[in-house]
DNA sequence: ATGGTAGGCCTCCTA
C-alpha cells in the first residue's frame, strides 16, 4: 500500500541564470539544460516581450514555459519539467518604477511558479545604477517590500518549500569582488542594500548557495568590458534563499563557472541547486 | 590613452 510509505517525493534540479537575452543565448541555454539535467531553471534578462520567447524550443526540449515581459528590458521566466502552477507575476508589494501614469505596470522582475512542489521565484532585483539615482531607492523599496511579502509566506506556511532564486545585484562582501576599493562610492556594495539583502535571514530564509560553496573571490559574473573573465574580475550577486524547509533539501550548490567561457557568453553563470 | 563590450524596438538606453 503507497500510504505505507508515505507520499514520494520527486528529485528536483533548480537553477538560477541572468542570460542577458534568452533569444541570443537560446542554444546555450538548451545546451545547459541537457547537460546539467536541470529540472526548473530561473531566467532573467530574457530581454523580449512574452509573444516573443522561444517557447517552441523549450517544448521540444520537454520544458513549459511561463515568461513575463512587456519590452526589450528586464524580463524573467521559469522553464520547467515538473510543472509551473499558481503563476504570479509580480509579489504583493513590489514596487513601481517610472511614471506610473503612463505605464502603470510592474517592471517584468519577479515571477513565481510552483514546480514540483517548490514554490521558485525568478528575480532580477534592480540594478540601482548610481548612490544618487531613483533607481537606488526604488532598489532598496524594491528588496524591503520583498521580504516583507517572504516574512509572510513562511508565517502563513512554516512549511512551506520556497525559493528566492535570482540575480540580486548585491555584493554582500568584500570578498565576493576582485577589489571592492574599485566599488567605492558605487551601487552593489552599500551598507544599505547589504543590510537589505542581510534581512531575508532573519525574516526565515537561508542562503544556500554561501553554505555549501563558502570559498572566497567565486564569482556569478563578470562584465564584458577589459577583460574581465580572463582576469578573473568578477562578482558574486546571483543568490538562492530557501525557506527552511527547502533549504534543509539542498544537497549540494554548483556554480557553472564554464557558461562564462567562449563567444556567445552570458556575463552571469548558472547556479544550480541539488535536492535530496 | 579618459577608451574598452554586449544586449535591445539600435546614432541611444541599460547593464
Amino acid at each position: 500500500m503507497q500510504a505505507l510509505y508515505g507520499p514520494r517525493v520527486p528529485r528536483v534540479r533548480i537553477a538560477t541564470w541572468n542570460v542577458n537575452s534568452i533569444r541570443s543565448r537560446l542554444d546555450r541555454v538548451l545546451a545547459f539544460l541537457d547537460r546539467s539535467g536541470t529540472d526548473v531553471l530561473a531566467i532573467q534578462e530574457t530581454k523580449c516581450r512574452e509573444e516573443q520567447f522561444p517557447v517552441a524550443a523549450f517544448a521540444e526540449a520537454g520544458y513549459e514555459v511561463v515568461a513575463s515581459g512587456y519590452h526589450q528590458w528586464n524580463g524573467v521566466a521559469i522553464a520547467s519539467r515538473v510543472g509551473v502552477d499558481d503563476v504570479a507575476r509580480s509579489f504583493a508589494g513590489q514596487p513601481v518604477f517610472g511614471k506610473p501614469d503612463q505605464d502603470p505596470r510592474r517592471e517584468a522582475r519577479a515571477l513565481a511558479a510552483t514546480c514540483g512542489g517548490v514554490r521558485v521565484w525568478s528575480l532580477y532585483v534592480p540594478h540601482g545604477r548610481a548612490l544618487d539615482d531613483p533607481h537606488y531607492a526604488y532598489k532598496l523599496d524594491w528588496l524591503a517590500a520583498l521580504r516583507a511579502d517572504a516574512a509572510g509566506w513562511l508565517e502563513a506556511d512554516p512549511g512551506a518549500q520556497v525559493a528566492l532564486t535570482g540575480d540580486w545585484n548585491v555584493i554582500p562582501r568584500d570578498t565576493d569582488v576582485w577589489d571592492v576599493s574599485a566599488f567605492e562610492g558605487r551601487t552593489h556594495v552599500s551598507a544599505a542594500e547589504r543590510a537589505a539583502f542581510a534581512a531575508f535571514e532573519p525574516a526565515g530564509y537561508t542562503e544556500v548557495t554561501r553554505e555549501h560553496v563558502p570559498a572566497e573571490h567565486t564569482y556569478t559574473y563578470w562584465d564584458y568590458q577589459q577583460l574581465a573573465f580572463p582576469r578573473n574580475k568578477g562578482l558574486r550577486i546571483d543568490f538562492a534563499y530557501a525557506s527552511p524547509a527547502l533549504a534543509a533539501r539542498v544537497a549540494g550548490v554548483r556554480i557553472d563557472r564554464d557558461e562564462r567561457r567562449g563567444k556567445g557568453a552570458s556575463d552571469h553563470v548558472p547556479v544550480v541547486l541539488e535536492l535530496a
